[in-house]
DNA sequence: ATTTTCGAGATTTTT
DNA sequence: TCTCGAAAAT
């Protein structure tokens, strides 16, 4: 039994100990807050003998559970379930599926993402007109999201008529949700919140059985989740969370870290001993995190000796920029280290591009994580739309797949279809059945024998069998092959070999095409493609809770990272969350730690790229300089945050003309030679060359 | 009249 | 790389 706790220093002892009560446990980067509550939970199980299925663990994302499961794994006894280690939304779904026949939904509901979301409001936006000169699907969405977050829509939506007194673009994206049974993201919370409030027995029912409640990431936690984890630990009280108010990188989803902090806690813990990374690196991450006003102080030690220095490249273009880190990681490689120990870390998904190619110019092989994820490749996609129309005539499948490959079957088809549909009150595909008896062609009437005859076999095929064959006969797999899609063709073998690995695991129980689509309902990632040989490219959204030996954060350029649009947030919670992402991204690094950005036009701000200010705001010991960094580029810097810093009003429209002389603090003077009034720039001569400029950072010379 | 193809434009972060 | 709108192809 002691064993358990021999990888644990006294801190961590008594946080894994301290079983009973309101617990709160904050916990710097790489102290090892995962390792607590793992621990926690074979404490649980080993040492009091509580049954996993009376625990539930909640993790921030799929990832995190995979590997939260897999720890466990190794330390509780096989055998026991783990079924309650999830993210809060896959256990929403684990509840619904037992608990929403109670407001007249089926258990196999559908679970919409958010690409599917938004096919849903583009229909509903096309029928009333509002197509993308008014307002965007993102907008649409948005206001679709408040409404649920500020009305009691559940019973409307029931009974749409007692809540939608008028018919338009809400209440169609309301009903179509409703004839398809799909709930979004925010409905898995919110149908379990009103089922835990408004039946009792469920209410007792669930209560009673979550004995205790663990959460990671609580920083992360909208006002919602809050509202649905104390409600289900009311009547046990046994909630321990573990969070770190620098890491909130989800602010701009509703996270509320405050809640984190106002946390109503019998006990707390601090984790202050970091594990992971050298002094140099965390000395580097603490002063641009001390930037940030909003923020309780708290001072991460560690005795891991000192280490080599941070690095600051600065290349004369994103090419350059790209090929240093190349270089740097064949050197790596060459003194030892794997390409698996190195990560590549950007802002925004779209920077790993001349990474990639870099990476490929010097053959070195890389895994871009989930930048195009898994289940959202259009591919998969369309495979199992296949098999979501055999198992539920699902219209929004049927609206993916029933033209790809072409049958012929374009808009004006579609609409007709839709009209019977809508007259007769019937699937889609039930309606193309009577659109084809009259005007079908060969094409449509071979699919609907394809589809019909698959519906009959459904239970008596395996899934994979099943999928192999529509894919085949629909002529789906001919036209992958046709465009010659090697990736596209991989991914479809990777999907079928992982339903032939899924009907493989639980081939005791009794599975069917339903089971397993629910069960991947919230799958978004596809986590088995861990190559151990690869450089890893990602997001530093996606970077959270991992860690590295060597660490590039790449694309520092102000503008990009910070992004301007938390720039122009003038609020500045905006840019205190980006801070906290770079917090996040230097605190992944074990050893090495390189911060790189490049010269260059950036098209998004309309200007040209100069250092990230969170480059500038580390203290100058700290950093290695590498590269030509001319000193008025980080003048540059200085200026631009403070001309936007002292922008609070809206800037004085003072348009400027061609051939007017100007001046700028770096590039000196210049004529105007172009303005681009719409982009809010223009192009100005200096002696060095053009360059295009905002107009607010230009002085008219009189 | 419909469907398909082709080229231009745009990209934060995720359950 | 993917999405959307306009011209070409059926």
């Amino acid at each position: 039994m002691n064993d358990l706790f021999e990888h644990l220093n006294q801190h961590q002892i008594e946080a894994v100990k301290a079983t009973e009560g309101r617990i709160r446990v904050t916990a710097g980067a790489g102290s090892g807050k995962t390792r607590v509550l793992a621990h926690r939970y074979a404490y649980l199980v080993n040492a009091l003998g509580i049954s996993p299925s009376n625990i539930l663990c909640v993790t921030f994302t799929n990832k995190a559970a995979n590997e939260m499961k897999k720890r466990i794994g190794g330390m509780v006894s096989a055998g026991n379930t783990n079924d309650f280690v999830c993210t809060l939304h896959g256990f929403c779904v684990k509840f619904l599926r037992k608990e929403i026949h109670r407001l007249g939904y089926p258990h196999n509901f559908i679970v919409l993402d958010e690409e599917d979301s938004k096919d849903l409001a583009k229909l509903a936006m096309k029928e009333f007109d509002l197509e993308a000169n008014q307002i965007t699907v993102k907008q649409f969405l948005a206001s679709i999201a408040r409404f649920k977050r500020t009305s009691p829509y559940i019973y409307g939506f029931m009974l749409p008529s007692s809540i939608f007194k008028t018919i338009n673009e809400t209440s169609r994206y309301f009903q179509l949700q409703l004839k398809s049974f799909a709930l979004d993201f925010d409905d898995l919370i919110y149908f379990t919140i009103y089922i835990l409030e408004n039946y009792s027995d469920a209410k007792a029912y669930w209560q009673d059985k979550l004995n205790y409640i663990m959460v990671d990431e609580a920083q992360d936690f909208s006002e919602r989740n809050w509202t649905l984890i104390e409600l289900l630990s009311e009547h046990h009280k046994n909630l321990f969370i573990v969070g770190d108010p620098d890491q909130s990188i989800y602010e701009w989803r509703g996270a509320r870290p405050e809640l984190f902090l106002n946390f109503d806690s019998d006990k707390d813990f601090i984790l202050e001993e970091n594990y992971r990374s050298t002094p140099n690196i965390l000395e580097v991450a603490n002063s641009v995190i001390k930037n940030n006003k909003k923020r309780i102080e708290k001072r991460l030690i560690t005795n891991i000796s000192k280490g080599k220095n941070v690095i600051h490249y600065h290349g004369k273009d994103d090419a350059d920029e790209s090929d240093w880190i190349a270089n740097q990681i064949v050197q790596f490689k060459k003194s030892g280290f794997a390409y698996s120990d190195c990560a590549i870390l950007y802002r925004a998904s779209y920077l790993s591009r001349s990474v990639e190619q870099a990476l490929l110019k010097k053959k070195i092989s890389y895994t871009v994580w989930g930048g195009i994820r898994f289940f959202e490749r259009k591919e998969i996609k369309d495979a199992l739309g296949y098999l979501k129309l055999i198992a539920y005539y699902d219209d929004l499948a049927f609206r993916r797949i029933i033209n790809v490959p072409s049958r012929k079957f374009g808009r004006v088809s579609m609409e007709k279809v839709q009209k019977i549909a809508e007259a007769q009150k019937i699937s889609l595909y039930d309606a193309l059945k009577i659109f084809n008896k009259e005007s079908g062609n060969e094409q449509i009437k071979a699919f609907i024998t394809l589809v019909d005859d698959m519906v009959a076999r459904k239970n008596s095929v395996s899934i994979s069998d099943l999928l192999n064959y529509v894919l085949n006969e629909s002529g789906y797999m001919n036209m992958i092959r046709t465009d010659s899609d090697e990736e596209r063709l991989e991914n479809l073998e990777e999907l079928l070999s992982s339903i032939k690995n899924y009907e493989h695991a639980n081939q005791d129980d009794e599975i069917s095409i339903d089971t397993y689509l629910q069960d991947i309902a919230l799958y978004t990632n596809a986590d088995y493609k861990n190559d151990e040989s690869t450089v890893k490219l990602m997001t530093i959204h996606q970077s959270k809770g991992l860690e590295f030996p060597i660490v590039f954060i790449c694309g520092l350029t102000e503008g990009v990272f910070p992004s301007h649009r938390s720039i122009r947030e003038r609020k500045g919670s905006a840019l205190e969350e980006e801070r906290r992402l770079f917090y996040v991204a230097s605190t992944r690094a074990e050893k090495h730690l390189f911060l790189t950005e490049s010269e260059g036009y950036n098209a998004s701000s309309g200007t040209d790229k100069y250092p990230s200010r969170f480059i500038s705001e580390i203290a100058d010991n700290l950093v290695e300089v590498e590269g030509n960094l001319r000193p008025e580029l980080l003048e540059g810097t200085k200026y631009l945050v403070k001309s936007i810093d002292s922008e609070i009003d809206p800037e004085p429209i003072t348009p400027l003309n061609v051939g007017e002389h100007v001046s700028h603090m770096v590039f000196g003077e210049g004529v105007v030679v172009e303005v681009n009034l719409e982009e809010d720039t223009c192009k100005v001569h200096f002696k060095d060359g053009d360059r295009h400029i905002r107009p607010s950072f230009l002085t008219p010379l009189v």
